[in-house]
RNA sequence: GCCGAAGUGGCGGAACUGGUAUACGCGCAUGACUCAAAAUCAUGUGUUCUUAUGGACAUGGGGGUUCGAUUCCCCCCUUCGGCACCA
């Protein structure tokens, strides 16, 4: 026979057959248990990485166990098809962005298709389709009609190098996600989603998320930033209006003595008119304006301020206290206004030492007496209340909430949250993404294209360019058109929506990806969701998983979907490093898909990526590893092919070794099960699979023939193997006499006793070192255990000058005796 | 600074709720087959002492609990990730 087992035609051969017949094509079945996995969709960058790979591996793993375990699988792909790198390819190359997204998902489309993934092709989406984009124009306007879309003015990311804003999430320490450029900041008018009013709900909900890694919601859990406390009105010295600040500490509110605003605050001007402060003040808010947020960031230690000449008054002492601005209030984050306790806040006590404002305690620690001027920082633990007229004497922690309540009484505030997450800026200066269905009409104002007239199609007659603006803004077509109220003439909102929002409801899409009524038929939604199992790198981590959630809540209060959370489960894989480092162009230590396919195979190649490491963990690529997989798969194959006419064994003998074979099989089926099933660890599943192949090349008795055993060994090795090498499963099962695809197999079941095993080493210890192991039939009793090891010869000898204090007897494990040293 | 994860052979990694540390794979060495090589198969492979039998030491470091600790507790070191003036 040849030396090497041809995967190049068997896995042509059976892609060819998977798709002839339709075998992965699923519909709803009600009368069925249902499981949706996905993977998170990829943006079509023309191609396939490791990390895509390794991504689909594992969701196909999961897919196919669960298919063979009798669930109505719902395993969908796409394409996340908006985006920049579209436009910059365009630039780069002088190509359409569409033509270019295009032609990269037909070569990705080839790509995953070597890979044998159990996908429902039909079900493939593309989300700059206009019959996907059109849905989400679509929810737009549904969550406008529920007051969770609104636009303003405000300070925002601004991204040089991208020519367009980003939302917070986006800005990775002072950095753009996608290009790394430092981010600016700017002033600009533009469309928000609210996605602060679910920012309880997002933080509430991740408890139901059992099936999450922790650290993800941590992550989530601290992007959203809640903090409670109470909202303090200070009112002006020298008018009546009054200013609100936000505070976790209500019970140092008798040491603020003074107070800040954001350099952006609108009042700041106003309260520095003429007085002797007020170019000042307009000089330092122009310096702050051309800082960027690096800028802000870098020189984080030194705070810097300035007096505006106002002052407010001290709600609980009546004093009248100076207004200083400073840039390290920031405009975005409860009111923008603060009160300011230098002596227990680390910021303000810098900034009172800066500026000799006086420093009041009012907080003594239990166990020394501060002095003001001999601080070296700020006292924020807890503590007893002090300076504080009528609170004295109460416990910190208790001086929270009566204060609060005090403040209530009086009318000077009240209990408040608050959180740092901010609305999501979805406008983007971008062209190659979904227009936002929005008119703007000289008489009726901002104007919403109505649902009829969906989806705005976004023109193709555009020229892309690095110039800057909304390149939509240049197409005359597109900007020009009537208002849909008075039939006068209006323009076009040229921004575009940012990408995220596409992948924010995908997994919806796909329950039902050719409706076209809705954004997806609720029936079917509300039978395939929530995900069971969602797979995807931790980078998406507050990005796409938090807008997902958000997504999905709004349209669950909407009510067309029944789950309140988007994903059950959330696998997290690592990364696919070589040579310690992330794979990248630059680094010059990226592997290609498409070559290690051609030179091994799909089913080498995932074999290797699934063996060399639990999935949550980085990956080290190895060109020896995947030689091993190889190497593997061709001992498989010949284990099987030089033993087919030895399948059905005429003797039928069932002796001591055939008992062995069987217990072999069973063992390994229940170590592949449960590792499958409960802990993803298809590295060991994948070694037991080895050691199940090794013990049956070395010690079985399969070339015999005759024996019992031979058959169930052979049929359940490539039933446990179908999971992860698809194809040469296929190849076997129909090698060893069968019609029917092994996808459509019932995954084996174990038995117990088979499985459980009749010898064991019974390992015997001396002050809990291994000093003897003898093999023993499994079911000893505990007191037969003990007089085995302490019959053991050489047990004998160690032990016969000293005294055993105790004999510890684990069952079918060990014995330990205990000797006075 | 705060939060989180991880440190096990030459390498990737095993060890389920405390019970044989190093499964499986890679690499390496030796042998078989071969004119030779590749492929394949077999055997060995933590460090160290010892002729061998056997012993000692080993899961980042140091303590502790326990008959017994990679696993539990405390302190420290290193690496990686997230957040970073959020009042």
């Amino acid at each position: 026979m040849a030396d090497k087992y041809n995967f190049l035609e068997i896995e042509k051969k059976w892609q060819k057959k998977w798709e002839e017949t339709n075998i992965y094509k699923v519909f709803e079945n009600p009368d069925q248990k249902k499981k949706y996995i996905l993977e998170m969709f990829p943006y079509p960058s023309g191609e396939l990485h490791m990390g895509h790979m390794r991504n689909y591996s594992i969701g196909d793993v999961i897919a196919r166990f669960n298919k063979m375990n009798g669930y109505n699988i719902l395993h969908p792909i796409g394409y996340d098809a908006f985006g920049l790198p579209a436009e910059n390819a365009a630039i780069k190359n002088n190509v359409h962005p569409k033509k270019w997204t295009y032609n990269n998902i037909n070569n990705m489309r080839v790509q995953l298709k070597r890979l044998g993934i159990s996908y429902d092709w039909d079900r493939e989406i593309v989300t700059s389709d206009p019959e996907y984009y059109k849905w989400g124009q679509w929810l737009f306007l549904k969550f406008m009609e529920h007051d969770l879309v609104y636009r303003k003015e405000a300070p925002v990311n601004w991204c040089p190098a991208c020519q367009t804003v980003l939302a917070n999430e986006q800005v990775e320490g002072g950095r753009c996600w996608r290009c790394e450029s430092v981010v600016e900041s700017k002033q600009l008018e533009q469309w928000y989603f609210k996605i602060t009013s679910y920012a309880e709900d997002l933080l509430d909900d991740l408890k139901m998320l059992e099936g999450w890694p922790d650290r993800v919601k941590i992550m989530q859990q601290n992007w959203i930033g809640k903090s409670e406390g109470a909202e303090v009105d200070f009112k002006l010295a020298k008018s009546k209006e009054k200013i609100t600040v936000f505070t976790t500490r209500p019970d140092t509110l008798f040491g603020a003595t003074f107070f800040l605003l954001a350099p952006e605050h609108p009042l700041v001007d106003e309260l520095a008119a003429g007085t002797e402060y007020e170019k000042n003040i307009a000089d330092f808010r122009e310096k702050i304006k051309t800082e960027t947020e690096t800028d802000r960031i870098s020189s984080e230690i030194e705070k810097n301020g300035c007096f505006t000449g106002a002052y407010v008054i001290n709600p609980l002492t009546g004093d009248e206290i100076p207004i200083w601005v400073s840039d390290y209030v920031l405009m975005g984050y409860g009111t923008g206004a603060v009160m300011a306790v230098p002596a227990h806040d680390q910021r303000d006590f810098e900034f009172a030492r800066k500026y000799n404002i006086p420093i009041k305690v009012v907080i003594q620690p239990y166990d020394r007496i501060l002095n003001p001027d001999e601080m070296k920082e700020a006292y924020i633990e807890e503590g007893m209340m002090t300076n504080s007229e009528q609170f004295n004497g109460i416990p910190s922690i208790d001086g929270i909430r009566a204060v609060t309540k005090y403040l209530e009484k009086e009318g000077m505030g009240k209990l408040a949250v608050n959180y740092r997450l901010r609305d999501w800026l979805i406008s983007r200066q971008r062209y190659w993404g979904n227009p936002i269905p929005i008119i703007y009409c000289d008489n009726c104002g901002i104007v919403s294209v109505p649902e009829k007239d969906l989806p705005v199609i976004l023109p193709e007659d555009v020229v892309i360019t690095q110039k800057g603006g909304s390149p939509l803004a240049e197409s005359e077509n597109f900007v020009n058109t009537v208002c849909p109220k008075c039939s006068g003439s209006a323009r076009r909102e040229t921004d575009t929506m940012d990408t995220f929002t596409c992948s924010s409801w995908y997994f919806l899409r796909y329950t039902s990806p050719k409706e076209d009524k809705l954004p997806f038929n609720l029936n079917a939604a509300n039978y395939w969701m929530p995900v069971d199992q969602y797979i995807g790198g931790i980078e998406h981590a507050v990005l796409h998983l938090l807008y997902a959630r958000f997504f999905t809540k709004v349209m669950h209060d909407m009510g067309i979907v029944n789950a309140k959370e988007p994903f059950s489960n959330l696998l997290t894989q690592g990364m696919v490093i070589k040579d310690g480092q992330k794979m990248s162009k630059s680094k010059g230590n990226v592997v290609d898909p498409n070559q290690i396919i051609a030179d091994y195979g799909a089913d080498t190649a995932r074999l290797f990526i699934l063996f060399a490491s639990p999935p949550e963990r980085d990956l080290e690529w190895s060109d020896q590893g995947v030689e091993g997989s190889f190497r593997f798969l061709n001992r498989v194959y010949r284990i099987i092919a030089d033993n087919i006419n030895n399948l059905e064994g005429k003797e039928n003998i069932a002796d001591e070794e055939d008992e062995k074979l069987r217990h072999l099989t069973h063992k390994t089926i229940k170590k592949v099960t449960l590792d499958i099933a409960e802990r993803f660890n298809f590295n060991t599943a994948i070694s037991a699979i080895m050691e199940f192949v090794n013990a049956l090349s070395k010690h079985s008795p399969l070339d015999k023939g005759g024996h019992r055993g031979v058959k169930e060994a052979i049929k359940n090795l490539i039933l446990l193997l179908a999971p992860f090498a698809p194809h040469i499963a296929e190849e076997l099962w129909e090698m060893t006499g069968e019609k029917e695809s092994v996808y459509l197999q019932k995954w084996p079941k174990y038995d117990e006793d088979l499985a459980a095993a009749q010898e064991i080493t019974l390992v015997i210890q001396v002050n809990g070192k291994v000093r003897d192991r003898l093999l023993v039939s499994a079911d000893l009793s505990k007191e037969e255990m003990e007089e085995f090891a302490l019959n053991s010869e050489r047990i004998k000898k160690l032990i016969e000058e000293k005294e055993v204090l105790k004999v510890v007897v684990v069952p079918g494990k060990l014995v330990n005796i205990v000797c006075k040293v």
